[in-house]
DNA sequence: ACAAAAATCACACTTTAGTATGAGGGCAAT
DNA sequence: ATTGCCCTCATACTAAAGTGTGATTTTTGT
């Protein structure tokens, strides 16, 4: 868009440096470099008269360094556990988990549970057969041992019973 | 018991040592002696040789050390902190809160929800009876009552549905 | 292969749950 | 005061739940 471009600016600004003021510069050039070349030469002889503590100084100063990158690098970071308590509510069955203990401590078999748990969902006995494709006998009969087995008398307390001890959601 | 003790074992053995071999011994002990001293005389023309490497081999472990020292002292300790959620279950009937809205749109009464709660703990209507000191049969009204208002047939489907809705713990 | 446990079913029987109907008293709102 | 709801109780009945006994088949562990 513009017709000058960057190039062209900086091109003209040197231009416009060495030409307009060219003596100027020149000589202020050399100046700063007498100067730095004396600063050198003073710098040297210092150097050269205390080159060994010099030495010894930048070899101080090196392995300090390394020592202290060493530490940086290689010390084990304290490892501090904090324990957060977050706290899961089972107020559903989205995350049920079954206490098997408790379970294996009821003596219930696969069949007995899965009776309980449509018990629990409110199923009558004879839904519970048709569910299970079995008789109303064969139901009853798992009902009975399943009380027995659990030690309640009715179906209500097997349920409460059940929930309690997180057999069923 | 042995008539002979050990220190007199010991006393025994550095005569024998002396007595029987002393020329032996001495000879011995000179010949070490001066290969010691030959051994001690090149360490220490070793060290005037190469006398300014080991000072700065010697600065740059001292360097290094204080490096090492100056970090651990001066640099707060690397804490990494490891957040581990423990996940704390709760009992969900300690913070429960009756659903009073849902309450009211089944239009339960206070006598129907004690009942309905009664029974949720595994109770028979003759049970829940003797504890409201009421008659079995006015137990058997509110309970069918409860069903109609509930829309279920049955007892376990009432508590199914009452523990769902939040009307019981 | 064999014993134990689990799963199935049946029949007879008892108990509990649930329904239908009616009825009396209390209490609050209109 | 009348209406409607709640709480109580009773009787009669039906339906469902639960018990006891016995039997057969399948599964499972040793």
């Amino acid at each position: 868009m513009n017709p000058i471009g960057y190039s062209q600016l900086f091109y003209m600004t040197i231009r416009a440096l060495f030409s307009k003021n060219r003596i100027g510069i020149v000589y202020g050039a050399s100046l700063a470099l007498l100067l730095f070349l004396l600063r050198w030469l003073e710098l040297r002889f210092i150097i050269f008269n205390h080159a060994f503590e010099i030495y010894i100084g930048a070899i101080a100063i090196i392995f300090t360094a390394l020592g202290i990158w060493l530490t940086l690098k290689l010390t084990n970071p304290k490892i501090k556990t904090v324990i957060v308590e977050k706290e899961v509510y089972l107020n559903n069955n989205l995350h049920f988990i079954l206490n098997e203990p408790e379970l294996a401590k009821q003596g219930l078999s696969k069949r007995e549970l899965e009776v309980l748990q449509l018990m629990a969902e409110g199923f009558s006995n004879e839904e519970i057969a048709t569910r299970l494709f079995v008789s109303l006998n064969t139901i009853k009969t798992h009902v009975s041992k399943l009380f027995e087995k659990m030690d309640v008398k009715r179906r209500t307390q097997a349920v409460e019973k059940a929930k309690r001890l997180s057999l069923i959601p």
